[in-house]
RNA sequence: GGGGGUUUAGCUCAGCUGGGAGAGCAUCUGCCUUACAAGCAGGAGGUCACAGGUUCGAGCCCUGUAGUCCCCACCA
């Protein structure tokens, strides 16, 4: 048995007990699976080796998880990755390129860029891993098993070809949302919109013939250099007379027809719209429709190409400074207002996004979203909260085609092949494969894929799909995802989409979605707003073991939390209640007792009330648990530990313990170790390293709490009748304290008391508790209180207890504090005869609601009755 | 415009399939009672946003209203 120090000092022993846990192996996955296995798929480690606090609640939630399986006899696995083109990687490498600022990716090669990337991969990478340790996660990071490098790229590269041989995946010439800063293409989710202050300027067009002219409405008089018509609604009258007349574009001479469409509001701006195909995703399809040109005007960079005329060379803001300077002066310009309007922004820098018109790579995603929304509606998939499949659907049932190629430096090539001589484009694994025209060698494609398409794959390309692995035979699909909400359509939807293609089987049963953490303000953390927090900081105050539970309770899941130092501070506190608990038992305990079984033939009262409550106890939170409640486990443990076991049992067990060597005595130090080696079990998954300290500490078989045994209700604790007795001998206890604390009678002030009782069967032998408890020096038992000296009464339903206080007695006070009981009393039991004399409520309630209906009227009319019989002194 | 949260004690939030409202923090009173002042004992504080409905019974289910937050789409 090791000993614990006085103080509670997290610091002391959590490394420790780290280094132990993984010393011994018990975060390794059995080589050869014996018992059912219990699957968790996450996101690879951050490459910038940030822990920030939404990641330390998935990994706290996912480690919650996978401790209480491993006890339970699972097999636990996580699937875990390191995937170049994983998920944050890429997003954080260009952080990382943004903020040092050392290197840019225009100075160096596509190769030396990559290589550079890995560097900043490997440096950071395995920090993040350290990091994770502190916080006590489980997973294994260091298995090569899951590394996905290779396999990855050949998981994209299948699914790749074979989406594209199904015809799901086409190139095609679209609008795509571009950032002129990033200079690549943003899928649909990588946009944010923000409202900003712009202008509505007002422009005339003017007719070819006959003089006149439309007037337009735009926020973005720039691109009339595109312009290729003007629209207006078939059903507008005002302009009917017009479509088909041809207007001269200002500035630029070209001459453009008036169209008529339905998508033009009659009602918004002047009911005229400019269109211009190239540049705007409305304007492009009502382009489609009537056979429109399509003229770009812009490059890359957001400056104006050579299709500007005479604008070409400005940037997009020069540009429109120009274009309405020549508005003006040549008098097109009718007026400008003043609006708001919400503008895309690339997530990733800010930067406005451009509506441009490209050459891209699309997936079809109406074909893969039919089987994935299948999953999800006959609950092959579930959602936890379940209200996240109704989001989950809502995205899928309105998805659009996902643009999935972008013109960065990093991440997967995408596998297409030109010859440039002939013009031939092939899709193929092959690496370098010959034109199978002409012959001769091809140039691939320059673009990479979006990183969500290979994350993905991510639950079976770790697992080494597209080899048939015993990994992947095994473990496909997993048991559960654990993420935010926030990444349901970027990354969730794409598993269960790509999980039903490839694998024609779920990624997963269960997808357990958490809320954000905010600040104690309530806003979302950011770098901007600096309210960032070091989740390292905080373990470092208050220990791992008290974020972990703060992270776990006092919110229910897919609720935002606010996370607060004070939060954590009173985790921190209970962890301490443990801790001292622990103490005194420790300091209490002259043998070392089994904690494998109690026998139950020697145990008193408050033993039996305790192990009774202790085996609600177990059966409630493994429920809990098993429903991913896992903030009401929480709760429970906390409430049963602090003020079942600290407040009450320790406290009611002391005088027993003093009597060393005592067959009693020796009984209440089993309880005791008993009960707090099974507390230090059902609270390991979320307060590992205390628990394992204590745990450790006390007597034990096997090598770590981590595998020990979950423990099983058991039906030989089921005391009812003990349970009854106890609580009525603390509801007294209570009431003496209440009358004492009211009139501020100090505890060393210690007096007789009398006890007026039918119910001998419950307070026959609870001289003990009243004496330790309740600050008596005496307990007796009385017929009749007329022979007593002048008292305050505690009276319950079951006993009235007479508190001779002497002088601080006040005849009359008593009296009306006595009134005030009883017509509260007689209220209650008012209600309960009206509630009981209902035929409808006797005939329709459950039979069990009107028992204790029945049970409390009787407890009532008994209070009633010690009630009158105190109001007549 | 579409979808989804949320509204419960001064603050932050729990409240499981309907059966007499809870916790933490804050506050007030009394205590260093030999595990713990990071503590102990006790108290005060709520028309569960509002209005209807279903029900023997509603914080919980249904309808509507209002406040508030988020996601998606988006007006040139």
């Amino acid at each position: 048995m090791k000993e614990l120090d006085k103080k509670y000092n997290p610091r002391e022993f959590e490394d420790a007990i780290y280094s132990f846990w993984c010393e011994n192996g018990l975060f390794a996955p059995p080589e050869k699976p014996q018992n059912e296995h219990f699957t968790i798929v996450i996101p690879p480690p951050n490459v910038t080796g940030q822990l920030h606090m939404g990641h330390a609640l998935d990994e706290t939630l996912q480690d919650i998880l996978i401790r209480f399986k491993r006890m339970q006899g699972y097999d636990t696995l996580w699937v875990p990755g390191t995937d170049h083109a994983g998920i944050a990687t890429q997003i954080k490498v260009e952080a990382v390129l943004r903020e040092t600022e050392h290197l840019s990716r225009y100075d160096l090669g596509r190769e030396k860029f990559l290589e550079r990337v890995w560097d900043w991969k490997n440096k950071y990478g395995s920090r993040i891993i350290n990091q994770l340790k502190k916080l006590g996660s489980s997973c294994d990071w260091g298995r090569e098993r899951f590394t996905m490098d290779e396999g990855c790229s050949k998981a994209v590269k299948e699914t790749f070809v074979s989406l594209y041989d199904k015809g799901l995946i086409y190139r095609g010439h679209r609008i795509i949302n571009w950032c002129p800063q990033c200079e690549t293409a943003l899928s649909d989710a990588e946009v944010e919109y923000e409202e900003k202050d712009g202008h509505f300027w007002h422009i005339r067009y003017p007719f070819k013939e006959g003089g006149g002219f439309v007037e337009i409405a735009t926020t973005r008089p720039e691109t009339l250099l595109g312009d290729t018509a003007v629209a207006v609604n078939p059903e507008d009258e005002r302009y009917t007379a017009l479509v088909g007349k041809t207007l001269i574009l200002p500035l630029v001479g070209r001459e453009i027809p008036v169209i008529a469409d339905d998508y033009v509001d009659k009602d918004f701006g002047t009911g005229c719209v400019k269109i211009t195909p190239a540049h705007d995703p409305n304007d492009f399809m009502v382009g489609e429709r009537h056979g429109l040109e399509q003229i770009n005007i812009m490059n890359g960079d957001a400056t104006i190409n050579a299709n500007g005329g005479k604008y070409e060379g400005l940037d997009r803001y020069a540009a429109r400074k120009a274009v309405l300077e020549d508005l003006e002066a040549g008098g097109y310009l009718v007026k400008t207002e003043g609006c708001k309007h919400n503008v895309g922004t690339c997530y990733r820098c800010g930067t406005t996004v451009e509506p441009l018109i490209s050459d891209q790579w699309f997936v079809k995603m109406a074909p893969l979203a039919e089987k994935a929304i299948e999953v999800v509606e006959n609950g092959t998939i579930k959602f936890v909260p379940d209200r996240f499949s109704k989001i989950y659907l809502n995205w899928m049932r309105n998805i659009r085609d996902w643009c999935i190629s972008r013109q960065l430096w990093w991440g997967h090539r995408i596998p297409a092949f030109y010859c440039d001589t002939c013009g031939e484009m092939v899709v193929t694994k092959e690496d370098s494969p010959v034109c199978p025209k002409c012959g001769r060698p091809m140039r691939q494609d320059p673009d990479v894929l979006d990183t969500w398409f290979s994350s993905g794959l991510w639950p079976f390309s770790t697992l080494g799909w597209p080899e048939q692995t015993e990994d992947l035979k095994r473990f496909y699909p997993t048991n559960v995802l654990v993420t935010g909400y926030d990444i349901i359509p970027f990354w969730v939807a794409r598993m269960i989409s790509m999980g039903m293609e490839c694998m024609g089987e779920k990624p997963f049963s269960t997808v357990l979605i958490h809320g954000l953490v905010r600040d104690s303000l309530g806003r979302k953390m950011s770098k901007s707003l600096g309210n960032g927090i070091d989740p390292l900081e905080i373990i470092d105050k208050y220990g791992a073991d008290a974020l972990r539970f703060a992270l776990a309770t006092g919110n229910s899941p897919g609720n935002d939390m606010r996370f607060s130092d004070e939060k954590v501070e009173a985790s921190r506190n209970f962890a301490n209640k443990i801790w001292n608990a622990a103490r005194f038992v420790h300091m209490n305990l002259e043998k070392e007792w089994s904690t494998s079984e109690l026998d139950t033939s020697a145990l008193e009262t408050e033993d039996r009330w305790l192990v009774s409550l202790y085996d609600k106890l177990v059966a409630e939170v493994t429920e809990n648990l098993e429903k991913y409640e896992l903030g009401v486990a929480v709760q429970k443990l906390y409430d049963f530990i602090w003020d079942i076991f600290c407040d009450w049992y320790i406290e009611l067990v002391k005088p027993r313990l003093m009597q060393k060597g005592s067959a009693t005595g020796e009984t209440a130090q089993k309880v005791l170790t008993y009960v707090l080696s099974g507390i230090c079990k059902l609270l390991h998954p979320f307060m590992p390293f205390i628990t394992e300290q204590i745990w450790q500490s006390l007597p034990h078989e096997g090598v770590s709490v981590c595998v020990a045994a979950w423990p099983k209700p058991d039906a030989r604790f089921d005391f009812p009748a003990d349970e009854e007795k106890m609580n009525e001998i603390i509801a007294s206890i209570r009431s003496v304290r209440n009358c004492r604390a009211e009139r501020s009678v100090p505890p060393s002030r210690k007096t007789r008391l009398f006890i007026k009782t039918d119910r001998t069967d419950i307070f026959g032998g609870a001289e003990t508790y009243f004496k330790f408890l309740a600050s008596a020096s005496d307990l007796e038992f009385v017929t009749d209180e007329n022979a007593l000296p002048a008292s305050v009464r505690a009276i319950t339903h079951a006993a009235t207890v007479f508190i001779p206080l002497g002088d601080m007695v006040d005849a009359e006070a008593e009296r009306a504090r006595i009134k005030r009981e009883l017509e509260k009393c007689e209220k209650e039991i008012e209600t309960l005869n009206r509630k009981l004399s209902n035929a409808e409520f006797c005939a329709k309630a459950p039979e069990k609601v009107v028992e204790a209906e029945r049970e409390k009227l009787k407890k009532q009319l008994a209070l009633k009755e010690s009630l009158l019989a105190a109001k007549e002194i």
